[in-house]
DNA sequence: TTAAGTGCAAAGGATTTGCAACAAA
DNA sequence: TTTGTTGCAAATCCTTTGCACTTAA
């Protein structure tokens, strides 16, 4: 079970390759020029079954479609409130966060998720007043 | 401009008294009680109204619908993979994490929203082999 | 050979929107 | 009055699914 497709290949190469966090249509977009028959539909599954597996990450960021991350590790994300652009952050100190979690807690603390929002570096040149 | 409305009122007070974070479709099928003849589209309006002008807060967890939080006060939220339910979470000592996210980065940070996954007490309850 | 993967198109769920009627200020 | 709010229904956006065909193993 599982066998290898071309086009899910193709769709985990592409993510590994891009740092914005594309959405599931940017990669049908960019996966159609290798793949010019390939169905939204396609994407969509290996996107999920990617994310399953754990090769990739799915962002459900709140604002907009979900967005996909080709590095399957733990890590933080930005998004800018301004323009809506998706950032890896480089977080660092904040393995205890779950302990701290799971202090007052009767259930089972595996893992979380969080999103930092404010202005990107550009958005935030671009006027200094809010 | 912004003019009271008795639903929009209803709705507020709904969720004040529900701690449960109940997806707009909840909160539509208990205003019916007191207003059968609502719309979903004016709950969907309120909800989106309330949590722009900060009264309530909006719950983006990855996993169906929205949900919506009567209390707008920063603070945690866990969500079972199990059973699907979101609790609220009393996490105290992460009031550093921005300070730590805005170490490496360019841009500004203005808040953050972290959601906790695992099984929450009566599914870990339910069965110990996971 | 056979089970998983694909393309297509239709369906689905969640949310938003245009509009005429209504209600708050 | 004036302008925000409502109910209704249609539209939109994002994602999933059924099915016959194709392809990897």
């Amino acid at each position: 079970m599982l066998k290898r497709s071309k086009q899910r290949e193709s769709i985990k190469k592409f993510l590994i390759s891009r740092y914005d966090h594309p959405t599931a249509e940017t990669v049908y977009m960019n996966i159609k020029e290798e793949f010019p028959n390939i169905s939204l539909g396609t994407v969509y599954r290996n996107l999920s079954l990617l994310a399953d597996i754990g090769e990739i990450q799915k962002l459900s960021t709140g604002i907009g479609p979900d967005r996909f991350d080709g590095n399957p590790k733990p890590h933080y994300h930005f998004i800018c409130k301004e323009c809506g652009s998706v950032l890896d952050l480089n977080v660092t100190g904040l393995d205890h966060i779950n302990v701290l979690a799971a202090q007052d807690f009767d259930g089972e603390i595996e893992g979380h998720v969080t999103y930092f929002y404010g202005k990107c570096s550009s958005c935030k040149a671009k006027r200094q007043t809010s």
